[in-house]
RNA sequence: UGGGGAAUAGUGUAAUGGUAGCACGAUUGACUCUGACUCAAUUAGUCUAGGUUCGAAUCCUUGUUCCCCAGCCA
């Protein structure tokens, strides 16, 4: 696949900049003051335990986004691998492809989690040492029957009460394994009444004994996530730690480790997370339907994760545009994907190389034109970038055009072509059906035309107008081609919206896939290579698939062209 | 029924005490060698009830609704 390497820049539109959120607001307020001594360091913290999707992209957008529109601003990229059961290094790869893809770029700031387990070590110990922690052995039901519940207070463990000697004594033994998964953990001592339960001595370490992707069996035991990930920003110099929302109730947790440490402390805010129509979010539920083969793989085209979206045809910057204008706030919202589409076909129209290629052939013979001659036309490659240049398109006696173009018995507001109608092949001539063939069955097989000379490129020199113009190719140099089309993977805006009983997957779309062999595209694509996006005109854009091999060409549809005659169409059958 | 957040057209998002604006969608129309693009127009909103004020989406009070939290996940 073709590199496709992005500025970093503020998708700004229209010449206005776009619309300042409260947490751009935030770090520029907090430039004004000085409250980080002019700096701006942002991060972006994934768990490698599965591949990223839009959601992400919002989130990556979001930090990378604002580190580079504030003078000397930085964004790590930091993996945030405290669990090893869960974690593996082909996901990490695949998220810096993510992110590089997007455009972004995290320098010399790429960091791991796993690379501070010594020094969060050593950060435990003197909370321990202040007697602000403990290692605890209650067992898994007595550590839940201790917490309490939402409307009840905790009750505080026998441990609680250890010695700090015997508490360092035993932590250093957990972490040279002499006990078993479970048996131990250490926790921080705070508060067993606190009305937020992150506050009721939260753990802070606990046994694993199972090997890490990066450290080996060099530890077992490993960091929660509220531990370390304050940790891991301070470590670091983050000004700005972004999160979404769930992690709201967390950051008194976050503040407290800090504030105890007495270290660096950087300002965690919250945003909400993004939610699209017609599309499901949660690794949860997209690894779920790779398992059960809804999809075929994580880079399906119907998936949201950005390798399937990246297959799929979006390009970067449409959909770094689409995250700039959904906005950030913190409450939750649903997107409607129509938006993610226009940004897609805004960025693709202005992009794209315009071809022809036939979906549903529909062979035409022009009884006119001389037997075994052809005639190359001049096409234009981009009608809004002059750069593009032209190509040449042949044109012979037996063509194809789209079945959908041709109707015997033409609707009111059909234009295309029919029987004794005029239309014109782009780029091409005026043709007129004469001769309508069909099979024993009454299917339409062929059609019969005639070209007007006169017309040659597509102008008429007595200035008479037609209806349409249709796309088509030249039978004899055209290539053939597989193409997937796609539509929304559910038919429920909110794919949740389930009768009881049931669950999303009821609301799967049985089109969503529909494969297409037999197409027939302009000889210029044959040497299209995957990840190439066309504009295959008056149809959409397409994108070439990776399964394509040899002489085998496939595309996948990225996206339709809006259709205002689908629209007419619809109603009238109505 | 504990705590933490949040409510602006169908959807998303501005307006931080002074004309409720923008985008997407939908609907019309113009243009057109893509029924595309572009352009123009129409559509439609401050959760409720009070209060402060010359003036409230914004400040205060009340109610309602929604989201998050009881992993040794992140």
């Amino acid at each position: 696949m073709k590199s496709e390497n992005n500025k970093q820049e503020s998708d700004s539109e229209n010449g206005k900049g776009p619309s300042v959120d409260f947490i751009r607001a935030m770090v520029a307020d907090d430039i004004k003051t000085d409250r980080w001594g002019g700096k701006v360091i942002t991060r972006f913290p994934p768990e490698p335990n599965g591949y990223l999707h839009i959601g992400h992209g919002k989130a990556i957008c979001l930090s990378f986004g604002i580190a580079a529109e504030n003078r000397g601003g930085r964004c790590h990229l930091r993996y945030d691998d405290t669990n090893p059961v869960k974690e593996e290094e082909r996901y990490a790869d695949s998220i810096q492809e993510d992110i590089r893809w997007l455009g972004w770029d995290w320098g010399e700031s790429l960091f791991y989690a796993s690379d501070y387990f010594e020094k969060m070590y050593e950060y435990a110990v003197i909370l321990v040492k202040k007697g602000l922690a403990y290692v605890c052995d209650l067992t898994f039901e007595e550590f839940s029957e201790y917490r309490g519940t939402l409307t009840t207070p905790g009750k505080e463990s026998p441990s609680r009460t250890r010695s700090v000697e015997e508490n360092l004594d035993l932590f250093r033994r957990m972490r040279e394994g002499e006990f078993e998964d479970g048996s131990h953990v250490l926790r921080a001592k705070i508060d067993m009444k606190s009305p937020n339960l992150n506050m009721r001595d939260p753990v802070m370490y606990r046994i694993i004994h199972a090997d890490h992707f990066r450290t080996g069996s060099k530890w077992c035991i490993y960091p929660t996530y509220d531990w370390a990930h304050g940790l891991e920003d301070s470590i670091e110099g983050v000004t700005h730690s972004i999160c979404t929302l769930e992690f709201e109730n967390h950051r008194p947790l976050y503040d407290w480790y800090l504030d105890k440490l007495a270290i660096h402390h950087p300002q965690q805010i919250e945003f909400a997370r993004l939610e699209l129509t017609y599309t499901v979010m949660s690794k949860r539920k997209l690894l779920q339907l790779v398992e059960d083969g809804h999809v075929n793989g994580w880079d399906d085209p119907r998936m949201s994760t950005i390798c399937g979206m990246r297959r799929r045809g979006y390009s970067p910057g449409s959909i770094r545009t689409f995250c700039r204008r959904i906005g950030v706030n913190k409450f939750n919202s649903t997107i409607d994907i129509a938006l993610l589409e226009h940004c897609l076909r805004e960025d693709l129209n202005k992009s794209s190389r315009r071809v022809m290629a036939v979906l549903r052939p529909l062979k035409v013979v022009i009884d006119n034109f001389p037997e075994s001659e052809v005639e190359w036309m001049d096409a234009v490659n981009n009608p809004g970038d002059p750069d593009a240049g032209t190509r040449k398109v042949p044109f012979s006696k037996v063509l194809y055009i789209e079945q959908d173009d041709f109707m015997e018995d033409p609707p009111r507001k059909f234009f295309r072509l029919s029987p004794g109608r005029e239309v014109r092949l782009r780029y091409a001539y005026f043709i007129t059906c004469t001769e309508v063939v069909k099979d024993e069955h009454g299917q339409i097989v062929e059609l019969h035309c005639t070209y007007d000379p006169a017309t040659h490129g597509g102008n008429a020199p007595d200035g008479r107008k037609v209806k349409s113009t249709l796309h088509w190719v030249s039978a004899d140099q055209a290539k053939s081609a597989e193409i997937r089309l796609y539509e929304h993977l559910f038919t429920q805006e909110r794919p949740e919206d389930v009768a009881d009983g049931s669950d999303y997957t009821s609301n799967l779309n049985p089109n969503s896939l529909k494969v297409l062999t037999g197409c027939m595209v302009e000889p210029s694509l044959g040497k299209a290579e995957p990840g190439d996006r066309f504009q295959f005109e008056r149809l959409g854009y397409f994108c070439v698939d990776p399964d394509g091999k040899d002489e085998k060409l496939v595309f996948n549809r990225t996206v339709t062209l809006r259709d205002t005659w689908a629209k007419v169409q619809k109603s009238q059958t109505r």
